[in-house]
DNA sequence: TTAGTTTTGTGAAAGTTACCACATGGAGGG
DNA sequence: CCCTCCATGTGGTAACTTTCACAAAACTAA
């Protein structure tokens, strides 16, 4: 079974993999098996195997993973064996926090560039660059930057969309709580903070919570 | 049908549903039919039909959903109709951010205290409190709430959770890079930024970007 | 009242995703 | 070399979600 179409669900899982597979190698566990794997990020055995079997057979039957082949393995499938350049749009609050956010430097993503309306006064930390708007679509593609970060103000949001596609971006990660509507080509996701946090409440008004 | 289990996608829909009868209502329009609805948050309209059956009959046949009913009815089904008091945890850069975030308030939360190890030198929006991590258990109890974000370093975020969980906490929405387990009763829900770009690389991977 | 139009609510089909259960094959011991 | 043990890889099935398609209902107009 090779790459044909990939549920999201399971590229979401590969991640929380490798993440479980960096704590084994810290604890320097050498070899797991899929059910002590499930176990630790809580996920069926069975899944986990046919997750991978989407990407080949990583495993030895009768032993397990070989935790370090398949943290690369799984690095490789997810184009994660290189560092990945990545601009982000609207340096407010948001943008700011996610400027310093060091997760996605362990993550092996590079925010190199942000972009504001506003660039006075913004403080960015160091190796990364502040644009004025204007020049957005020129860098972006000077740099062959590929994955963008919006966390402009919702009303900015389709239209900051449609220039990254234009400049060449072919991912979008969006904070902005709209649904970003773009001819194929390129990937959006989207994180709604405000959606979350009322999926929570549904779940405690349906258990009577308060 | 009526209220037994509800799919969780169903439920982010209905979030998505809201935002989109707010601008329907600031539009102007009084009535939408589940076909242009779905048109315009890009769902299937038989989908949207079901989604709202599980809750009750709400539209019109012939018609369609008075926008403004509806938009109350989705409120009172996801606990809306309220305002919830939110605790933050961990006063860092994505919590600073988080608590000057206006989405929230937007939705109908309140964060209306925060915490952190370290009180000194942070800045907390007025109409929130900020205490000592020392003082979590007791301030949470003591005023009832419900709901917590969770945005401390993911090596504390589990002890966190248990802690929040054991001061009366029943849902924890969490961005710590870590799956929260708890014994049932609390609804866990994890925003991953780390996984969401994950995600985004590999389908540019697919593809062939880069 | 009746005929015509429109859109809901929903049973059933189609399409996905998760899980079970077991044959398969590698590893190691005797 | 063979036998046993063990965990993978996978066919089949169950569970769940989405979509189709149409009867039922409401509104309009004559």
């Amino acid at each position: 079974m090779r790459r044909f179409k990939i549920p999201e669900v399971t590229v979401g899982r590969l991640s929380l993999y490798l993440r479980c597979l960096n704590e084994l190698e810290e604890e320097g566990i050498e070899v797991v098996s899929s059910a002590e794997l499930g176990r630790r990020c809580g996920v069926n055995p069975a899944q986990i195997r046919k997750d991978l079997a989407y990407f080949g057979e990583f495993g030895t039957r009768g032993v397990g993973y070989y935790v370090k082949e398949l943290k690369e393995d799984i690095k490789r499938v997810m184009g994660l064996n290189k560092t990945w350049e990545v601009a982000l749009v609207g340096v407010g609050n948001l943008g700011t926090a996610l400027l310093r956010y060091k997760g996605f430097q362990r993550h092996g993503f590079r925010l190199s560039v942000a972009f504001d309306h506003q660039t006075e006064g913004k403080d960015v930390p160091e190796g990364c660059e502040l644009y004025h708007s204007s020049e957005m679509e020129r860098v972006i593609r000077e740099r062959g930057i590929k994955v963008a970060i919006i966390s402009v103000h919702y009303s900015q949001a389709q239209q900051v969309a449609e220039e990254l596609a234009r400049a060449g971006v072919k991912g979008i990660l969006n904070f902005a709580p709209v649904r970003i509507q773009l001819s194929k080509g390129v990937v959006v996701r989207n994180v709604d903070m405000g959606t979350e946090l009322e999926i929570l409440t549904f779940y405690l008004t349906m258990k009577g919570t308060r």
